[in-house]
DNA sequence: CGTTATTTTGAAGGACTTCAACTCTGGTGG
DNA sequence: CCACCAGAGTTGAAGTCCTTCAAAATAACG
């Protein structure tokens, strides 16, 4: 168990110096503790400082004049938090804390430094939003595209993919640790509806429900009716520089 | 005018320094012409360039299972492809020319050797990448979230915003250069749709429109019913490295 | 100048929303 | 310990926005 959450991330993508290691380390010598429905960062709002996620859930979200919530992104465990934040004067989005969760905040001086003395974490960085962006376009073709099952479905594929990063126990079960509100707002549908199409995948015994856990029953048959590829794999990063 | 059209767009950022500069250059010393509907690059197939956008206007998609399209973003001379596709054994997703193009390839290890050599460049090129997925999650909101009044809106506010890029003679007309279906592709529309929507808001006194050519007639009603955002103002680089 | 792509228009159908009411759950304090 | 309450989940009926299907008009192109 490495000091750094990040590092854990990274290490997984490729072998990590020691020197890269103390690096990230050094990001995550404070801690912040954030409650259950607090904000981390908000729309319109400055910020000065990332995070790295230690613990707990967050999600990004935007609202729109009419009051409607987009939910943009899902954060978990070694997630970095706020980059898109501090390329602007204002923050785009609002970052909100949906379990009690551990942050580690560091300021911009101290991510600029860190990507010249270690032009691979850099890259790697760089690895980590194309990922992210390739999640995104996945989720827009979705909305775009696909029916209101689809969209749930892919939510839960991509909820327990996730969830098994930080926690390899987990193999058909979770607790997805979202209200159907949430599910709404990432999915672009009403709650209404998404209990209505929580309820079907049920019936069509592709999914089981108990107090808030949820189990893939017929997790290929998902797969299938959400077009869900998993972007953390197939991956090509032989290109990456040398560690420094 | 420089000898890289990727400086000029980073150029608008920071003042770039004779070395980045001529490092940018590099990058863009071979052309390929590429003829309208061409495909720059195939989803599902190795990648190992990118490209730099040279002249031209280039988009990238998805398709589905069913058949259907979902435009993911529109590219314009300047612009950096292919980012994502080298992230990953095989592109996620295809870059389409939508007008004869010329696109300057270089390979990964050109762009990872850039990287080290440039941390200042390597630094812009993530704050690129932070707007495009700003830009991204305004689009996942606009699906997810707005009429498609708005949505068709917005896509007519971006579109002339980009071209302005780099034409600066544009105003409130120009030639938008897509088909109906391909804006309801881009906006998760059927073209019959799209139509309607652009004839209402010829309606309503918003656009004009004459053989392919767009007016922005009123361009602040417009801004607000599309609730638009333009992601390339309100950026705060103080916190970049120096340049090397 | 014929052929094909694109735009336009109408009518009917469907997916999702809205509104409204009711039920269930978990937490709190009397 | 249990009554109460607020939040979350569930269900039905009606309405709306967008799609689908089909066909005509117009523009683009070799």
């Amino acid at each position: 168990m490495s000091g750094s959450c990040f590092a854990e991330i990274l290490g997984e993508l490729v072998e990590l110096v020691p020197a890269e290691k103390a690096a990230l380390e050094r990001l995550e010598e404070r801690q912040r503790h954030i409650r259950r429905g607090a904000m981390v960062l908000r729309e319109n709002e400055r910020a000065d400082e990332l995070f790295i996620l230690r613990k707990g859930l967050v999600m990004s979200y935007v609202l729109l004049d009419d009051g409607s919530r987009q939910i943009l992104r899902f954060y978990f465990p070694g997630d970095m938090l706020g980059l898109s934040s501090i390329v602007y004067r204002e923050s785009p989005e609002t970052l909100c804390a949906l379990s009690d969760c551990v942050v580690c905040p560091f300021d911009r001086q101290a991510f600029s430094a860190l990507s010249v003395a270690h032009p691979r974490l850099s890259a790697l960085i760089l690895v980590l939003c194309q990922i992210e962006r390739v999640a995104l376009t996945d989720r827009l073709a979705a909305l775009g595209r696909t029916s209101a099952k689809a969209r749930v479905a892919a939510l839960l594929l991509e909820m327990r993919n996730r969830l098994r990063g930080t926690d390899k126990s987990i193999e058909k079960a979770f607790t997805l640790g979202l209200t159907q509100e949430e599910i709404g707002d990432a999915t672009g549908l009403t709650s209404v509806h998404v209990n209505r199409m929580l309820r079907q995948l049920e019936e069509e015994g592709m999914i089981a429900r108990e107090s808030g856990r949820v189990t893939l029953v017929d997790e290929d048959a998902m797969a299938r009716a959400a077009n869900y590829v998993n972007r953390y794999e197939g991956l090509d990063l032989s290109w990456l520089p040398a560690p420094q």
